[in-house]
DNA sequence: TTCGAAACGGATTGGTCGCTCCGGTTGTTG
DNA sequence: CAACAACCGGAGCGACCAATCCGTTTCGAA
């Protein structure tokens, strides 16, 4: 899964073609710089022209670096999933599977709760998106390893399954929407109270049956492509 | 319910005026059922003129009868709430509190995964709107009747609160739109897993010390009428 | 049956959005 | 330094939206 570089050399290119000007490159990396604070504070709602303003650069400018305003989302998003990612490998280097299961969720909803643009665009947007399914295929096989490594050790309920974190991790992102989201008067760790409820439902000890069978990976991403679909 | 007869007799007002024309009252039935089942299947994000169509009147006696589409949204709401004070009426009625309370829960998750208009306006909407605050009031003193009995038998763990139940509904919701909402292809009852989850996560039952103490009900409509304001 | 008030409907307004287009500017190369 | 391709900015386009306005139709009381 480290295999992030393809991605930032100095020389940046689109296809195959030749090296950005160095104007070009200062100012892609405003916008994304921009895009990345102006959607972690308003969402995926927020209009590009602002995004443009905050980046001191034209609404053009923008568009040639991002071709589209999905685009420049998905490219605000890498940091988190970057930062998924190693705090599934840090789990996976622990010894304590309870404790690496619990690590990766905080990490998530953690992101979630300072990045409401992250939160707007996870769990639909994220499975669905083609761009991802093969990097959504990687993270999923870990955490299937993560949640099989917590249940053979006894520590979760036996009917988890590795495609119950997405849906676990939108729930509580459903409980940090409403809690007060980011740059709010008053930032709140409300989640967490809500996160460690969630933890204990998926814990062994006393665990009720669950009424409905785990979605399989082909039903959550199907489910995803036709939501965004809209 | 016939003699006062303040509210649903043939003659409906608005304010203190004269009754409505036959026709009149008629298209504003028709309006509100439209709009019913378009916000139930496309969120509180479909557009007026839908539900106009829909409903076979032109837009000009949509907004003579609901004079923002706010307010034809939360006339539509009402029929839920509806069900939900029906709920909470019929766990106060049981011996078994614990089947109380998740009976309140699962009516409540019911109605969100069938309905996306409610889905989308419950939680922030609900809480921010100042002409159901009184309302809001009298839900929260039901449910913390029916969380305080819960607790007094011993079904629930002990740090819960009733002013975690919208959160937790919330959270549920997250789960439920990204589960596949309604009128989509294969409707699920996916969601039902994850209430199962919170349920056995608000057991007591090797309950783990929650990290963050309850919301209090005044931070609850705060926050939520801050997050309305947007 | 008459007639005025009430209700209707949909063209229209004012606003926002993502995105395009093109005349002007700037970096780079020889 | 010259000269051209690459790049910039922002006015403008088409689409959608909630809400208004006003000429026309319909109801129902007299």
């Amino acid at each position: 899964m480290s295999s992030p570089a393809v991605h930032s050399g100095p020389g940046e290119h689109d296809h195959e073609s030749r090296p950005l000007r160095a104007d070009a490159r200062r100012n892609r990396e405003r916008v994304l710089e921009a895009a990345s604070t102006v959607f972690a504070e308003e969402g995926i709602e927020a209009s590009v022209a602002e995004i443009a303003r905050r980046a001191g650069v034209g609404v053009g400018t923008l568009f040639r670096h991002f071709p589209t305003k999905h685009d420049l989302l998905l490219a605000t998003l890498e940091v988190g999933f970057d930062e998924i990612v190693v705090a599934v490998d840090e789990a996976l280097a622990t010894d304590d599977s309870w404790a690496g299961l619990a690590h990766v969720l905080t990490v998530c909803a953690e992101i979630q709760a300072r990045d409401r643009g992250f939160l707007d665009a996870v769990g639909p947007e994220l499975f669905a998106e083609p761009s991802l399914q093969l990097r959504n295929a990687e993270r999923m096989e870990l955490l299937t390893r993560l949640v099989e490594r917590a249940r053979a050790d006894g520590v979760v309920r036996d009917d988890l399954r590795a495609e119950d974190l997405p849906f676990l991790l939108s729930a509580l992102g459903g409980a940090t929407r409403t809690c007060g989201n980011t740059q709010q008067a008053a930032p709140t760790d409300l989640w967490r109270r809500y996160l460690g409820i969630i933890l204990d439902g998926i814990r062994p000890s006393g665990a009720t049956p669950l009424p409905v069978s785990a979605p399989t990976l082909e039903q959550l991403t199907a489910r995803c492509r036709s939501a965004s679909g809209s």
